[in-house]
DNA sequence: TTGAAAACCTAACAAATATCACATTTTATA
DNA sequence: TATAAAATGTGATATTTGTTAGGTTTTCAA
């Protein structure tokens, strides 16, 4: 993880306009700006480890993080993922707790790391910023409660259609039509809780059946209606 | 659902000591108690479905209510239990959409309806509200994660003896140790997602086992160490 | 450029869980 | 209290998913 010289300063950054940090007063978000740290961290580096009391919080200029959980038998289940103008690490920081996932680079990555008094401080006393993370936690626990319900009500190979959809809305895709995110299947196994292996058939299945179309690594949803029927039951 | 003429006044409330509302300054609690009606509801009633535009929120005094999703299948995934002292509803009038769950009455509940206003008013003035809020939803954000990792990570047995644990702490036992809230087959397995033949099987075992005890309709964790490393992959 | 490692893929088989078809017990109610 | 309905329980079988054991292709670093 190394340092980032050419970081700008917070008041001109564009990603800022995307996450809770753009509802912080100006004397606040200057003092972020003194505080932050701007980092490089590389494809497979982990910016925080489960169990870490974490004493700040990142917000991704650029690049992909996983927030995963590690189990006993070496399986590795990702409850979210994180984009450029997203802020992780503010759950446990909020909590005041030992953070309980993991965060890891999924491509080479940009951030800012905040130390957590910039962020605490204005969570006392502007609710202005304490409401618009609120909003940010809220529609994070929707979507943890939707995963809840597709992992239980949903099958392997429906569970990775309705992923893709998600990384087509969440990231869109190139002017081709392909994904911007493209998950290995290892990761993509991870989100949707299954083997590698059942996750691969899954794919080729689709592809097979025309939903989806692979081309050097990169995926396209070729028909997003038939796909989305059949993610509710066709 | 019907009024419940008994009520007393937010302030003498002691439920309100163990919930959220504790952080509102006098003047919103007295808005609050004005407003808030009090209501019954009977086992098996809802408290509002699944795509209902709520306006205010439900705050528990007696009873317990499932908050899940039902789905195309038949099949209902409970994804949390609220008990004495908690606030339903809050997420959906903070993020201003129709829930996308419906909360059912367990058992026989008193509960209070406060409307909207009186919370999202204090929210966007009283930090000190706004970020007690934010801890709780931070809280079930957590929770939530975990459901997720449980799901894909352990058995059906594993998420049984889990979710008894889970209710032996959160919800205590009585003097004889057996659990103060006890689920029905068919709501246990909403719980952990798994069809009520499993799920009774699996209760089963883990009575054989001589992990649990049951005693007419109620459930006893005869020893919660041995059941911890059991659901730990022993 | 060329191995070695990692990623991807497939098939056969094993294990876990779901489903179906009942029997039994408990609960609610006429 | 009798009886129907609901909840609980069991066994046989079907389906889904995991596991193992290979293979091929792609990627990366020497």
């Amino acid at each position: 993880m190394e340092q980032d010289k050419n970081a700008s300063r917070c008041e001109n950054c564009i990603v800022r306009q995307f996450n809770d940090l753009r509802a912080l007063n100006r004397d606040e978000l200057s003092e972020v700006s003194k505080a932050k740290v701007s980092k490089i961290i590389k494809k497979g580096e982990t910016l925080f480890a489960e169990g870490e009391k974490l004493n700040g919080v990142f917000c991704i200029r650029d690049g992909i993080s996983k927030l995963s959980k590690l189990s006993s038998n070496g399986k590795d289940q990702i409850v979210k993922l994180a984009a450029k103008g997203e802020v992780i690490g503010q759950s446990s920081v909020i909590a005041d707790e030992k953070v309980n996932l993991s965060a890891t680079a999924l491509n080479d990555m940009r951030v800012c790391f905040i130390p957590k008094e910039k962020i605490v401080n204005p969570l006392k006393t502007n609710p202005k910023f304490t409401l618009e993370v609120l909003k940010t936690v809220v529609s994070d626990l929707k979507d943890s409660n939707n995963s809840i319900i597709n992992l239980s009500q949903k099958s392997v190979k429906q569970r990775i259609a309705q992923t893709l959809i998600y990384l087509k809305n969440n990231y869109g895709e190139d002017d081709e039509g392909y994904l911007n995110i493209n998950l290995s299947r290892e990761d993509l196994s991870s989100v949707v809780g299954t083997a590698i292996e059942s996750c691969i058939r899954s794919v080729s299945a689709l592809k097979k059946e025309g939903y989806i179309k692979i081309s050097n690594k990169k995926t396209k949803i070729v028909d997003a209606k038939a796909l989305e029927r059949f993610i509710n039951d066709f």
